[in-house]
DNA sequence: TTGAAAGCGCTAACAA
DNA sequence: TTGTTAGCGCTTTCAA
């Protein structure tokens, strides 16, 4: 091509050094000219790499993963790399095997791990034995054996706290997810905040979610075990907006006036949120700045090797579905 | 490897013929005692294959597409393929040179066409021109270039037209999404199926989406331009259910009962649509079969050439939302 | 700074 | 039915 050798091309196209300005100038127009593009399979195999990033997640649905997907991948597409996105399915038997060969298939030169299994040390294991550089999405476990992006779930908590505190709440129930997921902090956090606060410990009630069934189901069965009791919270937190939702339509199914009778919390601001009646006050997490701050973090390694964490901060959005607490008649 | 020939242990990796069942036998227990896997870039390059289907779609959260993911996913793996989803910014400009590159970069061996992108006249020439095998979900045009999955529309809005007339609705409005899109051909269907049970042509009214701005907004305008007449209909159709839940929420907000005032109806059975209250009537598809009837197509070529069709049935559910119209006081 | 040769790990084509 | 050879399109290594 352009007569130049093959090699010489090979330079220009991975912007090598040591290539005169002259001759890289007239390869890019010969590249220009004929359209050509390198053979990714080519490329793969002589230099044993794929430009290839995994991101890892248990449920593509959903608001979370789909706008993290969105922006790591542009970020990816921008440094040459391509993003692709798996679902793990953790409930079936062997997944973890799964998930080997996957990876084993794909060659992913590194790998996002969107919660819960940015906690999961079978994983981790897996992909430190196979050399995978990753990065973790709010994990829970402190000792990180990657790099993490994460939020500040304390400050989000004391927010909440404080919204909450001032509008009276004085028996809030917090709905904690998955066992090993960031929720699964925030009950301390916001316990620790509502007490500086001036509250008592005893105010605050806990429910966690049971992994089965499926959303809808998930959501229908914590607002039942939530509001059974005889003394009913003023308030619920909720994980996230899809179970602040099945509360709200619990609330409603049960004549129960949201948020006169019951304020109602969701999580991560999903356009569901503003779907619902009354829209769910909830917490918003920058998604789009944390996936990008995934992807540099795996393309640009630590020169000491030591794990680096990113935090972002989170907001408080306040919307209809809290309100001031119903003085006891 | 156990003492055969680098061309037997491929042969016998993909299940050519003319291997003995000793040979084969004893390759099989190798493989399996040195866990070895073949390197995916190097078959790539000597066969010319990737084992790589894609799916395009413009909007990967929603359930749509998760769920076609899922299923379709599953579908290829068990056939020794992989699937890799990938979101195309059909708003952005070059969004097509953005496609054909990434076409190029991962080497689909067939690629599954979300709509609205099974209508897109622009990506199938690309397709055909590098003669990439392709297959359409629920497209609109009639002469189809490629197989197709679709839906019994006209059955589901029979049925729907059905049940509105039998609740006593006379003045129903329609609305219909993306103009390349299902949902663009049900205004029609309801329509003749609304007259067929002896309803007037004049009862039913049109509005459709514009594609600007994301779910929250479309569906708040939608809502608001629907309900603004002086003549509100008695019952809304919307093409999907979020904007079926916007509606909801914005009748709610505007003081008006769900199904007293207004009777709503969406379309997919998302998640979504048992999340809000009431929970809302809506059409279901089989997604699951769907994807799986994709995956086939794809992999198995008609012999003859010719394009296939492949209908599924739909079906109504009805819930909270929808309900007999209110007596004239 | 550039080029030539060898080879990445498979499979197609052909020979035995 | 099995084995042999060449080569897929790049990059690595080394020589010029």
């Amino acid at each position: 091509m352009a007569g130049v050798s093959a090699k010489t091309v090979s330079r220009v196209l991975n912007e090598e050094p040591h290539v005169t300005a002259k001759v890289r100038e007239r390869v890019k127009r010969a590249i220009l000219a004929l359209d050509y593009r390198p053979n990714p399979a080519a490329r793969s195999l002589a230099a044993a790499r794929t430009f290839l990033i995994g991101m890892l997640g248990v449920r593509l649905d959903g608001f979370y993963f789909s706008q993290l997907h969105r922006s790591a991948s542009q970020a990816c597409r921008a440094q040459g790399f391509h993003l692709v996105m798996e679902e793990v399915g953790m409930r079936e038997r062997d997944w973890i095997a799964a998930v080997e060969r996957n990876l084993h298939y794909m060659r992913y030169e590194g790998v996002i791990l969107c919660p819960p299994l940015s906690d999961c040390v079978a994983l981790l294991d897996l992909l430190e034995s196979r050399g995978i550089r990753s990065v973790g999405i709010s994990p829970v476990t402190r000792d990180h054996r990657c790099d993490i992006v994460e939020t500040d779930e304390a400050g989000g908590m004391a927010q909440l706290a404080e919204h909450l505190w001032k509008l009276g709440h004085r028996r809030i129930n917090l709905i904690s997810g998955l066992e090993n997921s960031v929720s699964a902090l925030r009950p301390e956090y916001f316990t620790k905040a509502y007490v500086a606060l001036g509250g008592d410990i005893r105010d605050v009630s806990f429910t966690r979610m049971a992994w089965q069934g499926n959303v809808v189901e998930i959501g229908r069965q914590l607002a039942e075990d939530t509001l059974a009791g005889e003394r009913m919270p003023t308030a619920v937190v909720s994980f996230d907006d899809e179970t602040a939702a099945a509360m709200i339509s619990y609330a409603h199914e049960r004549g129960l006036s949201v948020p006169c009778d019951l304020s109602v919390v969701g999580f991560d601001d999903a356009d569901l949120a503003q779907l619902v009646w009354p829209p769910i006050t909830t917490i918003h997490q920058p998604l789009d700045d944390m996936a990008r701050a995934a992807v540099s973090l795996l393309l640009e390694p630590s020169p000491d090797g030591e794990p680096r964490k990113l935090c972002f901060p989170v907001r408080l959005i306040i919307r209809g579905s809290t309100g001031p607490v119903r003085q006891q008649g």
